[in-house]
DNA sequence: TAGCCGTGGCA
DNA sequence: TTGCCAAGGCT
């Protein structure tokens, strides 16, 4: 035992060693982390201490935070306020992955809330293409502006007043005050909610049993460092506590948890879904000069103030869509599934005439530059179809 | 309150 | 190929 414990000292005297790559600098915080709790153990190894949830969890997190762009460093003064609200606002049911070149697109070009608040509606929107969830664009800017017009352009530091802003409900109001103003918050998202409820072993089926997943959280939250508790329950729901495969060995909190030996990826439990509903709508090309009609969809419902190519996809899902459209010759189908239900797109090359049936307010685009348009991926899907088959 | 609202990665 | 899922909010 006193040998590990040496053997463990002299490892710790490398520990501002930072390998070059990702992967070898994973496998070293890896590394790192046993060897801290190697040492830990021998030091204790007769003596049983009952740590609390939150202290062992931000143990872990010290040595194993992910480094990512809206983040500071765990323990380190508060990040820019704005940096983590925009952050939060992309990261709402999408991808870290699939978030970080927007994040480094809007603060390059959007560096402060002032400069996003005074930003064109038509830029933010195309900026924004392919992220998904558009409602999300509209409120950051209404947010931005509400900061700027009613706040002096400072964010609010507490809960109450963040909740109150566009796109900021009960989830991302608590995020922004414990991460960028240290304060104490409940915070529950996807990530906490699987956590939580397989440490507890919650056999209450998602969606009702949110209140009791508030409560238990809020149990297990400490007073201090709350914002970095929360971001190392959601690290260690991306990393280890993983919906369908947890790395159970491995986790920080397998002693705590009731459900690491009961069918860990059982839980939480859910409701049984239903079956996606098909849709089936007709998207028109329209070209005339080397351009090609596009026109905005409404502000609201489906895929709401962007630019689309004029099509029969309805706003509200209760319309009907013209699915069988004959106007205009067929050019090709594609096939798009959302969240709620799977589309099959036909697409049809109109005339400039039948395009006016569809919308009097479109804009001629250059076909060359569709790229540039800002489309929904739906509709980037129709471009692709079609350049496919001018280039051929 | 339950339906609506995107997208891409993964198994 | 298909379904599941991810740092939710709005109505």
């Amino acid at each position: 035992m006193q040998r590990v414990r040496c053997r463990a000292q002299s490892l710790k005297r490398y520990a501002h060693v930072r390998p070059a790559h990702a992967l070898e600098q994973r496998i070293w915080r890896e590394l790192a982390f046993h060897v801290s709790a190697l040492a830990h153990l021998c030091h204790k190894r007769s003596v049983s201490v009952d740590i609390p949830i939150s202290a062992k969890l931000l143990r872990w997190y010290d040595a194993h935070a992910r480094d990512l762009p809206w983040r500071s460093p765990p323990g380190s003064s508060p990040p820019d306020p704005y940096r983590v609200w925009l952050s939060e606002i992309m990261l709402q049911q999408t991808t870290v992955g699939a978030v970080k070149p927007y994040f480094a697109k809007f603060t390059a070009r959007w560096p402060t809330v002032d400069r996003l608040a005074a930003a064109d509606d038509a830029d933010v929107m195309a900026a924004w293409a392919g992220l998904g969830y558009y409602a999300r664009a509209r409120n950051l800017l209404a947010c931005a502006r509400a900061i700027v017009a009613g706040h002096g352009g400072v964010f609010p530091a507490n809960e109450g007043d963040l909740r109150t802003l566009p796109g900021v409900g009960t989830y991302t109001a608590a995020a922004i005050a414990a991460i960028a103003f240290h304060q104490r918050a409940v915070v529950v998202d996807g990530n906490v909610e699987r956590v939580v409820s397989r440490l507890f072993a919650v056999e209450t089926a998602l969606p009702s049993s949110k209140p009791e997943l508030w409560r238990l959280t809020d149990t297990v939250t400490p007073e201090t460092r709350a914002g970095d508790f929360a971001q190392a329950m959601m690290d260690l729901g991306s990393t280890i506590c993983t919906p369908r495969h947890p790395s159970c060995l491995i986790c920080p909190l397998q002693t705590d948890c009731l459900a690491t030996r009961n069918d860990p990826a059982s839980y939480p439990r859910r409701a049984a879904k239903v079956a996606k509903p098909e849709r089936s709508a007709t998207a028109f090309w329209i070209e005339r000069d080397g351009q090609v009609l596009l026109i905005r969809r409404p502000q609201s419902g489906l895929l709401g103030g962007m630019r689309a190519f004029p099509s029969t996809l309805e706003t509200k899902a209760a319309s009907v869509d013209q699915a069988s459209f004959h106007q205009g010759e067929p050019a090709g189908e594609i096939v798009h599934v959302f969240t709620h239900f799977r589309l099959t797109l036909s697409i049809r090359i109109g005339t400039p005439e039948t395009g006016c049936n569809i919308s009097t307010d479109g804009e001629w685009w250059p076909i060359d530059l569709l790229e540039e348009a800002g489309l929904p991926s739906v509709f980037a899907k129709v471009a692709t179809v079609m350049m496919e088959k001018v280039t051929i």
